[in-house]
DNA sequence: GTCTATATTAAGATAGAC
DNA sequence: GTCTATCTTAATATAGAC
């Protein structure tokens, strides 16, 4: 047994483990609660119990409520932006966007939560995003936007109003995630996966829109 | 003046036009902050103050907040099922198919407070509409299914899972009332209305997609 | 039918012991 | 760093006068 306060870098170290262990169970918890029922609707009683701290514990991580919703809403923007980030101009054109839509499809069946987050987001206004919707991501979609133009333009790929297009990927995508529960209980029990699916119709649908 | 307790006939009336008027209003004021906020999200004090009338008064109409939010959900749909039953076997399919996408699209234009309703309950597991979505809905679904797979055998549209489009056509819809905000601030200021571009958008890619 | 006043509960946040 | 206890506010709902 050490005395108190020596050895300060491994204190040091041992706090970061826990406080990293800690900060991440509670993101990982308000993920589940927010995304389930959204920003007013999630109790910070319910975020605790599942993160299995104390409610006084959180607000020792967070500073509040807001403050964690913010870190998972800023923390989740690139993972969102990166497929679109990674459509390649020098790419084949229709490959290049049938990779994007596949790679969203990804994201809803393997990040549906994160999905959940951002819609219900968005459906209440954006009042925390909207800076960066009108900002960083209008500046992204203005750029591909100019990509698929360039390709329509050059016979590549069928003449296409590219944002609306952007659009329809988004909503095409998502609606997989945010629409899960409607999905399943349309389909039934018998079909209890339904993105394989999913993905052999956006495939033909985006295939049929696009290749000259 | 008439003494009191006479003429119960017109005493009735009158309470009645009166219900009427405050029961709409106070349906009107629950669509508005509902779909803004999502039913945890929704006080009843935004509600009376939109609909002009102190919160006891709205329990005077309504027993609890709860049985607002049930009488609007179960109100609209009608409405938003009303364009998948005038679905015609009898019709030219690739024009009745692109007359329910128009009409969808009416739906998100004119009625985004209620597609937005909608999409809060069902992004939040659908807790009050899953028996509807499981019965009514997925029977309804099957129904429509089977006519479209039938025009496919035909060779009257070309090959497509038959509820997949019809998610499709569910979530490009409604992308456009739902993520509004987004749309509207990824376009700017110099598209202020996306929903003629929407509409030719939307009718090149079903009949991309459908026409053999 | 409508209002003021209030009961009751839930939820975000803090104090202070350990 | 973590907990129990508590403060404070806000929100649903009700009582009771008019």
């Amino acid at each position: 047994m050490r005395a108190r306060g020596a050895r300060p870098v491994n204190e040091a170290r041992t706090r970061t483990r826990i406080q990293r262990r800690n900060t991440g169970a509670i993101l990982e918890a308000a993920l589940e609660v927010f995304s389930a029922h959204g920003f007013r609707g999630a109790t910070l009683d319910q975020i605790a119990e599942v993160a299995g701290l104390s409610k006084p514990n959180l607000l020792y991580y967070f500073p509040s409520k807001e403050a964690i919703h913010l870190e998972l809403l800023t923390g989740l923007l690139d993972l969102w932006l990166d497929p679109l980030r990674a459509l390649d101009p020098a790419g084949e054109p229709v490959a290049e966007i049938l990779a994007y839509v596949r790679r969203k499809l990804e994201l809803s069946r393997d990040f549906p939560r994160e999905s959940r987050l951002f819609a219900n987001e968005v459906l209440q206004g954006a009042p925390r995003l909207s800076g960066v919707i009108a900002g960083d991501l209008r500046a992204l979609v203005d750029e591909k936007a100019g990509v698929i133009s360039a390709w329509a333009a050059a016979g590549r790929i069928r003449p296409v109003h590219p944002r609306h297009l952007i659009f329809s990927i988004w909503a095409l995508t998502q609606h997989y995630a945010d629409f899960d529960v409607q999905v399943r209980l349309v389909l039934g029990p018998a079909e209890p996966d339904p993105f394989p699916e999913a993905g052999r119709h956006l495939t033909a649908l985006f295939t049929r829109l696009l290749a000259p």
